[in-house]
DNA sequence: AGCACGCCGACT
DNA sequence: GTCGGCGTGCTC
């Protein structure tokens, strides 16, 4: 068994009467969610030229040469492994370590605080590294050239917030801040001042976006300041760009890297600073083993290499609000606009008594006037396709996933929209027109109903599809942009429509949760949002929080440039806290009320939770492998008294993709939860049960 | 994770 | 008879 954090590094001194059992033998991690690691004997070849951190190949099982990462060289005694003789190391795969000795600590702490195997955490630190590196020649870097952009005369706000972390990324070490800038307050062109001084002192920059779509944005803005010595690196980026973008940064020509959280993991030579933009977004957490929140990575990586880390948001995360509130992280506040924009006006329009209309009388009037003035509107509502359910009007049938049991969402056939453009086509006799959109099963619309044989299937909710449609009916003259999930699943279609709406080829734009943050349109006054309270129906204790977070970040979009914006919260819940704060546009209150709730309620960030899934295909012997996971924590005498096991409890999704699922969910102090997590790990849930641990999770399902 | 092995049901 | 589905176990 491995252990390397506790084990000293000296070596026992050898016994004399074996002296021939002793060998040298390399630790090796390979990417399996095992727990072990394995050792090979080294050969001669790779005799005293091997480091931690390298990669080899080693034969493995049925599976010929496996890449793995040597974890440690010790010299071992081989006579205490009876059962096979030790296997040989292969080839070594790169010349110097792809890992440093801080990546191996840093997947050590993955490990153990997001409960994964060591080698899923080396693995997830190389996000590279399962591939064999390409044969044909390297292209040279061009000569890096950085570009001279305008500079623009900083706000009080900016300029106050630059004396504050600019000294700090002079002056170097681990200086985690948080920026809290409301929406328009230029919080950019303060991360763009702060990579700027850490570039001066010759060091390397990395700077964090949510998702992909963000990144066409800020790589413009990047470029625009720093030319040459900007690179992006993200999963849509070609496996050979990857390479050149990965090796450039092991070679220090990566200055300033732009990507999602797995950028977090590339191996910037002279890291000076770290930036987390939009830190409150959940798209941070990883949602496949190892389960890491790239903030948590990216203060641990600032700890490590002792660098300033910014996080910055209009609206930050509880966890992090709270850090600023005790003193852990430094506050900087920019809480006014640039050149002094007035916010936008936010109103609500209670919808309690509007008997299922689309839009209020004031949205629709507004609406009208935006068109009239050539201005932009933006309509939010976060549901994709037309009809949200389906049902028979005779019988009562609805359409439910089999697999899932939740409604099947009907979208109509899909006609490449022209930004600028027309009206969805008429319904067609797609083979697959209602969609389940947790697991993505599908099947047609059906014509008679499956359980009476009616004819009066009814269409009902609204989708994205569908408001684009009744919209159309209200603005005839209107040229609409639907921009979700189903219209930007092709490469580049974010672009054409960031495009289409920059270049004001559209009048109203209808998305999702996906316009709601950072992209900057200029020319777009109006903001509606058509369902203000969906979120808070989730039954999740962060509702209140993504609510607010999302109303502020939706209404961020209206009034950016000269032009004031007006903002409509269309609810059904004025009174809601989170909808009330909103309509101020009032963080600190929100905050405040929101943090309180935590506390009594022993939630994040006061506690830590754990949320343990237990699947299989029977019912009974998932609910019976739960009650056995409880019964396993109280009788376990090493269990910290303080982490309290909740439930158990089937699951939200019950029946999701065929599998029965029940949850344990554990809720304890930070400083103990690790030692649950390490009890847990003698945990064998029994035979047809398949066990998963989700620490910190960002929705509890 | 993959992959092979072995055990049972339903077919040319 | 044997093809192949799935459950189980192993990888230094």
């Amino acid at each position: 068994m491995s252990d390397g954090d506790t084990r000293p590094p000296a070596l026992p001194s050898p016994p004399a009467a074996v002296p021939d059992s002793l060998v040298d033998v390399a630790e090796v991690a390979f990417p399996l969610p095992v727990p072990q690691t394995f050792d090979y004997l080294i050969p001669p070849t790779l005799q005293g030229a091997l480091r931690p951190g390298q990669r080899i190949t080693a034969p493995f099982g049925h599976r010929g040469a496996q890449v793995g990462v040597v974890l440690k060289i010790c010299r071992k005694d081989t006579s205490q492994r009876p059962s096979a003789a030790l296997k040989s190391l292969l080839t070594a795969v790169d010349p110097i370590p792809a890992l440093s000795e801080k990546d191996i600590l840093l997947a050590r702490r993955l490990s153990t605080r997001y409960f994964c195997s060591i080698g899923q955490a080396i693995f997830c630190v190389l996000p590279i590294g399962k591939h064999l590196p390409p044969k044909r020649p390297k292209v040279s870097a061009s000569a890096a050239t950085a570009a001279t952009a305008q500079k623009f005369t900083l706000t009080p706000d900016q300029q106050n917030a630059c004396e504050k972390i600019i000294p700090r990324v002079e002056q170097g070490g681990f200086h985690p801040m948080l920026l809290w800038g409301v929406a328009a307050s230029g919080k950019t062109e303060v991360y763009l001042r702060a990579i700027e001084a850490a570039l001066k002192k010759g060091n390397s920059a990395l700077y964090l976006v949510p998702e992909i779509g963000l990144t066409p944005q800020v790589e413009a803005l990047l470029r625009g300041r720093f030319g040459d010595l900007v690179e992006v690196w993200h999963s849509e980026i070609a496996r050979g760009d990857r390479w050149r973008t990965w090796e450039n940064a092991l070679a220090g020509k990566c200055r300033v890297l732009l990507g999602p959280r797995s950028a977090v993991f590339v191996p910037l030579q002279n890291l000076g600073l770290v930036v987390m933009d939009e830190e409150h977004d959940p798209s941070y957490k990883e949602d496949s083993a190892p389960r890491y929140h790239a903030r948590e990575v990216a203060l641990e990586k600032g700890r490590l290499h002792g660098v300033p880390v910014i996080l910055g948001s209009a609206t930050p995360s509880m966890e992090s609000y709270r850090r600023a509130l005790e003193g852990e992280i430094a506050l900087v506040e920019m809480s006014h606009r640039v050149f002094d924009r007035p916010a936008p006006d936010v109103r609500a329009a209670d919808m309690r008594r509007r008997g299922g209309k689309l839009l209020s009388p004031e949205l629709a009037e507004s609406i009208a006037e935006r068109l009239a003035r050539k201005e932009q509107c933006l309509i939010f509502l976060n549901r994709r396709g037309f009809s949200t359910y389906v049902t028979c009007a005779a019988c009562g049938w609805e359409a439910r996933c089999p697999r899932c049991a939740v409604s099947l969402v009907f979208h109509k056939a899909q006609a490449p929209m022209k930004p600028g453009g027309e009206l969805l086509p008429a319904a067609t006799k797609n083979p697959n027109d209602l969609h389940c959109h947790y697991c993505g099963y599908g099947m047609p619309l059906p014509e008679r109903c499956p359980r009476c044989r009616s004819a009066e299937i009814q269409l009902k909710g609204r989708g994205t599809q569908k408001i684009v449609s009744e919209l159309a009916l209200w603005f005839p003259q209107a040229r609409f942009l639907r921009w979700d999930r189903d219209t930007t699943r092709k490469k580049g279609a974010h672009t054409e429509a960031f495009d289409a709406v920059r270049l004001e080829t559209v009048d109203i734009i209808v998305g999702t949760q996906m316009i709601a943050q950072g992209l900057d349109f200029p020319a777009v006054t109006l903001v509606g949002v058509l369902d203000a309270d969906r979120t808070l129906r989730f039954p999740d204790f962060r509702a209140g929080e993504r609510t607010f977070q999302l109303l502020t970040q939706v209404a961020g979009r209206a009034g950016r440039a000269e032009k004031p914006g007006i903002v409509f919260l269309q609810t059904r819940s004025p009174d809601h806290y989170a909808v009330r704060a909103a309509l101020r546009l009032d963080y600190k209150t929100f905050a405040e009320e929101e943090l309180k709730f935590r506390r009594e309620m022993e939630y994040p960030p006061y506690k830590r939770l754990v949320q343990i899934l237990l699947r299989g295909k029977t019912a009974e012997r998932v609910e019976h492998a739960a009650e056995e996971l409880m019964r396993w924590i109280e009788e376990r005498s090493d269990w910290p008294k303080e982490v309290e096991p909740l439930g158990p409890a089937p699951s939200f999704y019950v029946l999701r993709a065929g599998l029965t699922q029940w949850q344990v969910l554990l809720k304890g102090p930070e400083n103990v939860m690790e030692l649950a997590l390490s009890a847990l790990r003698d945990y064998k849930p029994p035979k047809l049960v398949s066990l998963l641990v989700d620490a910190d999770p960002e929705e509890l399902q």
